[in-house]
DNA sequence: TACTCGTGGGT
DNA sequence: TACCCAAGAGT
């Protein structure tokens, strides 16, 4: 569908948000550090931290050298504390597998621990500007909607990275440029609740707008219930460790009054588990 | 494939 | 006020 490309284009390089990671010359490691936070979590809320991470850590080597501890604390609310860690080691396997620099290669990225589909893709394109599909779920809504006439996408699946191949321009900057096009009118103007198609670029070669906005349904499943979950324990653990001078506490004290006691037993089993809590002495505390 | 994994902004 | 959902990845 090459006529969406060109006003998709035009759209982008008047309207795109002045984000920190699309400044020039912003570091094929800062953009890697960047898309870690983005996963799932709002860009409002990813800045800050971004800021204070990279002044702190300059480069993968710096990260690799601090404790996973200092990590998780300095990931602080940004949630999923499991890319924090999963972060630091993949500094470390960039500075042990790749002399300290960022790898180009998607394979390589893939690799890493902590990156996907999305993420190496990501970096290989808005960092090293090499020609790729690069698809996240603004991308997949606004395939679903002015290619496939649905409200909402499917499943993700392999299908959407050759979707997007499909009208992807030939060359590497364009193909870049589209990439984040997709990508911005996704989060600004295609949203999931709200579209305002007003605004849209490409309202006239819509699927879905010409279908007459059909309600397609929705196939992705409803997230689970935060309040009183698993999760919710597993936060509130962590955010006894991390605002401990120490980053530990005594086993008994960590949420000593938690209502249901099964559930804090299974919360900090899982957290060991996951590497992001360590038992020594009778005291929690983040991995050192 | 389906499920799990935080936290908070937007409506 | 509840509920949706957010630049996803690993298992």
């Amino acid at each position: 569908m090459p006529d969406l490309d060109p006003p998709l284009i035009a759209w982008y390089r008047a309207n795109a948000r002045d984000l920190p990671w699309r400044a020039e010359g912003f570091g094929a490691w800062g953009v890697l550090v960047s898309e870690f936070m983005l996963q799932q979590t709002q860009v409002s809320r990813v800045i800050p931290r971004l800021e204070e991470w990279l002044e702190r850590w300059p480069t993968p080597a710096d990260l690799a050298a601090a404790p996973p501890a200092d990590a998780v604390r300095l990931w602080a609310n940004l949630g999923y504390p499991r890319r924090a860690l999963w972060l630091h080691r993949a500094a470390t396997e960039i500075r042990d597998r790749h002399d300290g620099v960022v790898p180009r290669d998607v394979d390589a990225l893939l690799a890493l621990t902590g990156i996907g589909d999305y993420t190496a893709r990501a970096v290989a394109v808005f960092a090293y500007g090499d020609r790729h599909p690069v698809v996240d779920t603004n991308t997949r809504r606004v395939l679903a909607r002015a290619v496939d006439g649905k409200s909402q996408p499917g499943a993700p699946s392999k299908v959407d990275l050759a979707s997007m191949s499909a009208i992807l321009p030939t060359d590497d900057a364009d193909a870049a440029i589209l990439n984040a096009a997709a990508m911005e009118l996704g989060a600004v103007v295609c949203t999931s609740r709200s579209p305002q198609c007003d605004a849209c670029p490409i309202s006239h070669a819509c699927a879905w707008r010409a279908a007459g906005y059909p309600d397609t349904g929705d196939d992705r499943r409803k997230q689970a219930r935060y309040e009183g979950s698993d999760r919710q324990a597993r936060g509130a653990v962590l955010q006894v460790l991390r605002a401990a001078s120490d980053h530990s506490a005594p086993f008994d004290a960590v949420l000593a009054e938690w209502p249901d006691a099964l559930q804090r037993a299974r919360a900090i089993d899982s957290l060991v588990r996951d590497g992001l809590v360590e038992v020594t002495d009778g005291r929690l505390h983040l991995p050192r």
